[in-house]
DNA sequence: AGAATATAACACCTTTTGGTTGTATGTCAA
DNA sequence: TTGACATACAACCAAAAGGTGTTATATTCT
């Protein structure tokens, strides 16, 4: 057993605005490292570390067909996110925060 | 003019776990720098450093009250967090993205 | 004024990130 | 089976991140 204690967080993951975007090239289509390759000024060998690192976060996927390796998307990590998110929004919303701020300048 | 470009974006400052960590304290209370620090195993200057970090993001900051200096929680960003997040919920919630697959699968 | 406390500002070290190039391996198609 | 293409892997490099400690500087209290 022993958790796998995810070697790539999420949050780590989608830091980096390279990886985002490769997130939203995935979530039109599928697509082999070459054609996602394409879409930056960097070279291949750069791009297939980013896409070792989203799929340590488990955020993508690869399967071999043929000679090419194509990605695909895999946006349930993404709730981890999204859950952390959510603490946070009675504070805009809502006047929450604005309250909780009143408060604490009386107890001065 | 010219958008000032935040310095350092809102996804590279929540990735560090001890900065969510400030975060989740200051969504707490407004609390001085001594008091932050005094939460985790690390020297107080590198935690001024996290600081600084989440000050340049606008998710905090601080005001100077007689010689302590008083860290204050700034949620706005963190919109920018949730619309992206946004875009991939159709991706879970529903059966979307099985559908966009199957289609996918589909054509070949 | 002088002591105590809180933060700021350096200088420095180590690890991780993001990138490069070069070489090898496997696959398809003529 | 040979040539073109697609990915894999190793070695290497520069810069940034994350941490340390030491030394100022400012403020409060006695």
């Amino acid at each position: 057993m022993a958790a796998p204690a995810e070697k790539h967080d999420v949050f780590k993951a989608i830091a980096d605005p390279t990886r985002r975007e490769v997130l939203r090239l995935l979530a039109e289509n599928d697509r082999p490292i070459s054609e996602i390759a394409d879409h930056f000024d960097m070279s291949r060998t750069a791009v297939t570390k980013h896409l070792q690192i989203l799929t340590e976060a488990e955020l993508i996927s690869g399967r071999k067909e043929g000679r090419e390796k194509i990605y695909q998307l895999h946006p349930e990590p993404l709730t981890e996110v999204k859950q952390w998110l959510g603490y946070y929004e009675k504070f805009w919303g809502n006047k929450l925060a604005m309250l909780r701020h009143l408060v604490e300048d009386d107890k001065k």
